[in-house]
DNA sequence: ATCGGATATCCGGATATATGGATAAAAGGA
DNA sequence: TCCTTTTATCCATATATCCGGATATCCGAT
């Protein structure tokens, strides 16, 4: 009933795009790369998390081409390849105020 | 480092909507109701998986708001809430084209 | 060659999520 | 009331994912 198709793309879209933004952490991380370049130690800092949940991160943001990693001396630096990923996910957001003001608007009504 | 009001509203983005997106089957759902609001049961044929399976799906998209579930006699017809949610994923899924064309131009670079 | 800083990987354990058969609940008809 | 259809929930199992300390690797400097 369903294209074929479209399900073997949909599938191919949620193990390379959409998992990867299924953690907090991660789309933290993505969000960090739009405004900059970042070295590793960069991101730990900025997230407060031990460094290898964010390599771990980083990892698999890289086996999806969302960012590129460049040995740069003794230290990696991160960059997003897309940034239209960040269009994305401020689209989700937008998605979500809309959510959060029509609960608002509702419990107010409950409230008269 | 990051700001404390961006963490927390990614952590609301994460819980309420990329979690939500984060399965493929959940992802063919929205996809089918953008088409037009359905019954549990036409999914069920649409997707070819167990009634159980569909619904469990169903009760996780409802719980986040983004479908609607209005009983109609002895049926539910579901509905999508927000069908800026399709403009989402029909743009990942351009993010996801850019991508493998890349990887494509690049094996065509390595085969010369 | 060795050392130290930076990053990646390994590993065991905890937690979360998906699955689908079985069963319950809701609603309408006989 | 009983039966059927439709949908939701329960349950046990299987799988996936996350976590972070420990360890390995890479690289430049001494």
């Amino acid at each position: 009933m369903i294209d074929p198709k479209l399900e073997l793309e949909i599938k191919l879209l949620h193990s390379r795009i959409c998992q990867a933004l299924s953690d907090p952490n991660r789309i933290l991380i993505l969000y960090s790369l739009h405004e900059k370049p970042c070295f590793v130690n960069e991101l730990v800092e900025a997230l407060d998390l031990p460094q290898s949940t964010i390599s771990r991160h980083l990892g698999i943001l890289r086996d999806r081409n969302l960012v590129t990693s460049e040995r740069d001396g003794s230290t990696v630096i991160y960059k997003l390849v897309d940034h239209r990923l960040i269009e994305v996910l401020d689209m989700m957001r937008e998605i979500l105020s809309t959510q959060l003001a029509n609960s608002a608007e509702i419990a107010n009504k409950l409230l008269d």
